[in-house]
DNA sequence: ATGGCTACGATCCGTAGA
């Protein structure tokens, strides 16, 4: 089973694109975000004639995350319950058994900012439910945009990037309590590039400099990521014309 | 040098992203 994520920034700019690189791929599962479009604008008609099942929760402008699948996803559950929120961030399926999380986490804009701690509340929340959600579906994914570079080598300039958002102590922390649930962070279960990233700023000529950081990520539940064989970055749609700022993630599992 | 692109919805600039 091949499992991915792609932050896409706006599924309408991007779906050429998208449409080119299911086929290429071959994803079985694919978790997208920022569709910035609302729910009846989503283009079910093209994502079925590609040959993939949809569920999403959509909104105008912002946000907005799907999951495509080749199987029937089943059990679909938007947001995280309890936590009430407008913002179109969380989306959740079953498909062929393993029960797939796509994410959006909030930006944070700034340390101390009121979207930095609702960042940080966001994801107390979401480590609550999580939690839980684990103990119901051992197999158990999460795949997005989760707006963290966990270490230093996520990160191009650690010196530059100390304590900004994406790259603070207490975001870090935040990702660590999802891995204490006994998540782990499938890339880092294999050899990797040096100065692995999956966006890049769309200024400053970052992507060719390299000037990346490496916020999207896979995590497997303890029984997942025993079936883990690769974990990869694609970065050939970041090198498109008109490309979205971030590049999808790949999981293989046996 | 705190900018620099891009998408969007409202104009011909502001908000947001990361």
């Amino acid at each position: 089973m091949r499992i991915a994520t792609w932050n896409i920034n706006s599924l309408k700019v991007r779906l050429p694109q998208l449409l080119d690189w299911l086929p290429a791929a071959q994803p079985d599962v694919i978790c997208l975000q920022e569709l910035k479009l609302e729910d009846a604008k989503f283009p079910r008609d093209e994502i079925a004639a590609a040959g993939y099942r949809a569920a999403f929760s959509g909104q105008k402008t912002y946000n907005g995350v799907a999951i495509l699948s080749r199987s029937e996803p089943v059990d679909t559950f938007a947001g995280i319950p309890g936590f009430a929120d407008e913002q179109k961030r969380v989306l959740a399926a079953t498909i062929d058994g393993v029960r797939m999380v796509c994410l959006y986490a909030p930006n944070g804009q700034a340390v101390g900012s009121e979207k930095y701690e609702y960042k940080l509340r966001w994801y107390a929340a979401l480590r609550e439910w999580l939690a839980d959600e684990m103990l119901g579906h051992p197999d158990l994914a999460v795949l997005g945009d989760l707006n963290v570079a966990p270490e230093d080598r996520d990160v191009h300039d650690p010196k530059a990037w100390e304590g900004q958002v994406l790259v603070s102590e207490p975001e870090r922390e935040a990702f660590r309590s999802l891995l204490a649930l006994g998540f782990k962070d499938s890339f880092r279960l294999f050899e990797q590039p040096e100065k692995s990233f999956s966006w890049w700023d769309y200024r400053m000529l970052a992507f060719r400099r390299n000037a990346g950081l490496r916020i999207d990520h896979i995590l497997l539940s303890p029984s997942l990521a025993a079936r883990c064989t690769a974990c990869t970055i694609d970065k050939a749609p970041r090198k498109l014309e008109r490309p979205s700022d971030h590049t999808p993630v790949i999981a293989e599992l046996r």
